[in-house]
RNA sequence: GGUCCCAUCGUCUAGUGGUUAGGACACAGGAUUUUCAUUCCUGCAACAGGGGUUCAAUUCCCCUUGGGACUACCA
């Protein structure tokens, strides 16, 4: 039988989890799902000048809020921990030491000004830059006497020379290296943490990863890592790289560029299902024709071969769309509370009505939204009367003829029983018919006069919702503002 | 500079050694609708360029061009 499927995420907590980040990780999600795999969250804090307060929380948040629990990790002990690597330094130096004395790493006493200076050398030269090697050699005698008298130094990998180092990306293929382009890398830093490489590979290892999926910036790191299990006589597990996802100007994604971080995503009224399947579907795609996938569908039909190699511009009108069509077929219950915080964000009073009439204003506002923000940006007038009406509509729609218009309608509305649309839609046909007019001529300034706005939900809705006296009452002060103006 | 990766409509993508190169978003028209939105119909729009291989290349190979990544005691 084959060894059960374990990936990872290995964020690096230094900030926000970026969308590139969560699609990474989505697709770790997926292929572990799909093969009945374990899904692991591990944290690459490794460099203690990086590190960002409250980013590990915000990391935490952002994964659960996109559904992507991971099985193992920080809060999910699976045996393999601890899962944050500044917890699993005295690991990487025992196995720094076995490099050491198998004679795979050597120690290097060269100050950092000196890389620096030999970097800038080898850079005006217009020369390939990397370390020289120069404490690669050093005798038993030269090292005792660095260590006595206290130099600090980082530990090296002997990068053997004329070497192809070659490795297959299940995306790409086979990706070939001379190991003469590649210098020995530091794997131990003088402040006794390890690097990147060091610690990925020792945990992935130790961890068990059968398949390492990340984004495609680690391609050039990948023939060290190769090299690296080699010198520890492991096997690497499968590599695969995931494109990276680009802003609209062919950049790297930023937060100037517009949203950029999950959390931004949240508080842009995105719903977390959507962000989901479009995530997905950026650098990967079914094979058909279809977009909006369930969970289990996606799960179902995931798999590495279909990843495409060529790194996609995150199109966020397209996400727009797709937020729009699950906003739409979303349960009104389930929209509540996220509407709930976003009016209060605004500042919009909603205490004051039920959860049943808040309900039917999100049941009326989804089908037309495509962010929960909209919902709630154009709703201000199921709580309360209109203080202005847009300028363009007014001036089309206030006559005159229709201040008169409408003291006929509130007439007939005052003398109704039942307020219910059906009622009021029977009420606006037959007046409109006796008038000898179209429903329209009623129905637009009469919208206005209650919403005043120009678009919106079915009128006849709007009015059983929110009520005969209000509605009477906002279409008098319609009559009463056309009246005002029309004195001047 | 060096090494590596990538290349189908504006964007996300499907696709095959022989197709009218398909879908979606966006955009533009039109129909339906009390408005907006939905829905429906229609339109616009792509195989980067040049060489090969082949009876036949968008598809396979090479080059060019363009884009990107890496080139840290960052991940």
């Amino acid at each position: 039988m084959a060894e059960s499927v374990r990936v990872r995420f290995a964020p690096s907590p230094t900030g926000y989890l970026h969308v590139g980040g969560a699609r990474s990780a989505l697709f770790n999600y997926l292929f572990a799902r799909r093969h009945n795999g374990t899904f692991i969250l591990r944290i690459e804090d490794t460099d203690q000048t990086r590190f960002v307060e409250g980013a590990l929380q915000e990391i935490y948040e952002s994964l659960k809020w996109l559904g992507l629990q991971w099985d193992e990790g920080p809060q999910a002990d699976g045996g393999c921990g601890p899962y944050i690597q500044s917890q699993r330094l005295h690991i990487y130096k025992e196995y720094s030491e076995k490099l050491l004395g198998s004679g795979h790493a050597y120690r290097c006493f060269c100050t950092p000004e000196r890389i620096t200076q030999l970097r800038a050398e080898q850079e005006k030269a217009k020369q390939p830059s990397g370390y020289d090697k120069k404490c690669r050699n050093l005798s038993d005698d030269e090292i005792a006497a660095h260590l006595a008298s206290g130099t600090p130094f980082v530990v090296r990998l002997k990068i053997p020379s004329g070497r192809k180092v070659v490795f297959t990306d299940k995306i790409r293929g086979a990706i070939e290296y001379s190991s003469d382009v590649l210098d020995d890398l530091v794997l131990i830093k003088s402040d006794g943490y390890p690097t990147y490489h060091m610690a990925n590979v020792v945990d992935d290892h130790l961890m068990n990863i059968t398949h390492v999926l990340r984004g495609d910036e680690w391609i050039a790191s990948t023939p060290r890592h190769v090299l690296l299990y080699e010198a520890f006589g492991w096997t690497p597990p499968e590599f695969a790289h995931l494109p990276i996802i680009l802003s609209p100007d062919g950049g790297k994604l930023s937060k100037r560029k517009g949203a950029a971080s999950v959390m931004d995503f949240k508080r842009g009224g995105f719903l977390p299902e959507a962000l989901f399947n479009f995530l997905a579907l950026l650098g990967w795609s079914p094979g058909d024709e279809r977009e909006k996938m369930s969970l289990k569908e996606l799960i179902d039909a995931f798999s590495l071969e279909k990843v495409s190699p060529k790194s996609a511009v995150f199109d966020e009108q397209k996400l727009e769309w797709m937020n729009g069509v699950y906003l739409a077929g979303k349960n009104s219950d389930a929209l509540l509370d996220d509407c709930k915080d976003l009016w209060a964000e605004r500042k919009i009073d909603v205490s004051g009505f039920s959860d049943d009439y808040l309900l039917s204003v999100i049941t009326l506002m989804k089908v037309r939204s495509r962010r929960l923000t909209d919902i709630v940006d154009n709703s201000f007038y199921f709580f309360a009367d209109p203080l202005s009406y847009d300028e363009k509509a007014a001036a089309k729609q206030f006559t005159s003829d229709a201040a008169f218009v409408l003291g006929v309608i509130n007439d007939a509305l005052a003398g109704t029983g039942s307020f219910t649309a059906s009622e009021i839609e029977t009420l606006f046909k037959t007046l409109a018919e006796s008038r000898g007019v179209s429903t329209g001529k009623l129905i637009h300034p009469a919208r206005l006069s209650i919403s005043g706005v120009s678009a919106g939900p079915g009128l006849y809705e709007i009015m059983e919702l929110i009520g005969k006296d209000s509605v009477i009452r906002r279409i008098e002060n319609a009559i009463t503002h056309i009246r005002s103006k029309e004195s001047k």
